[in-house]
DNA sequence: ACAATCTCTACTGAGTCAATAGAGATTATA
DNA sequence: TATAATCTCTATTGACTCAGTAGAGATTGT
């Protein structure tokens, strides 16, 4: 994503080029970048010369979203979790379990965290150390 | 633990009450305890009227210690942890990874909040919901 | 027509997680 | 001293996930 962000949004990179970048094998980039195209993070052209592009700007991909389509929800149990929340199975009772209740704080301090970097975020601590990269 | 914690230092709680009480089977808490006991959490006393206590004062006992032991390093990456710290293998350059920096910010507030809550904690949390109980 | 690229589905191998199984060591008690 | 109750240890299972592989198919530029 960062590789993408590095180009223009409207000029699209094809996967060999990001999988040489970030150095992943193409196959397995291929997997990860149809699953953030599906949840619209990335928009793809097919064909001869296609390749994919951002599907927002930069600023407004944050790295909470990215990391919950690759890694799944952010809390640490189910029933912490606000966008996949599930009842654990055996719990007697959620309103007084202490456990729990850390569990969600520490998912809303993850949350703030990751939902306040974005790409463009990044991007730009990257230039500043590396300018001339 | 917080089972434990609700009993005295000093008596010891037999795996089966344990299981009964947190509703798993015994044989799989069984193992849970050996680990925790291997790194001092509890303490086990053997033979006919043995069992499991804790091994130190449950306000001395956070749930930073418990999950680092049951769940594992608490970074969402391995060069994000302070505990596990295992460099990225294909990582270029880390001093200028902007992924890292975020991971390494959620970690610090991740343990911040899960090493302040300890076993003492929880257990007053839940006798003030629950007077009864 | 052809070549380059994305698209889709299925598969593999290693690893983890919850749970099971059983033989062995230790201790209290009769 | 024999026995029963308990912890101790190691191995194994089955389901699942994760990184990576494979290949046929659809789409588009030339």
């Amino acid at each position: 994503m960062l590789h993408l962000a590095g180009h223009s949004t409207t000029e699209s990179v094809q996967i060999a080029d990001i999988a040489e970048g970030a150095n992943v094998p193409r196959k397995f980039l291929e997997q990860i970048l149809v699953e953030l195209k599906r949840r619209g993070l990335v928009h793809s052209v097919r064909g001869r010369h296609g390749g994919y592009l951002l599907g927002r700007e930069p600023k407004a991909i944050s790295f909470a979203e990215i990391i919950r389509i690759i890694d799944g929800p952010l809390a640490l149990s189910p029933c912490a979790s606000r966008t996949a929340y599930r009842r654990c199975e055996d719990c007697v009772d959620e309103t007084t379990c202490a456990i729990r209740k850390s569990l969600v704080d520490v998912r809303n301090s993850t949350a703030r965290i990751l939902e306040q970097h974005s790409l463009a975020d990044a991007l730009a601590d990257r230039r500043k150390i590396k300018p001339g990269a």
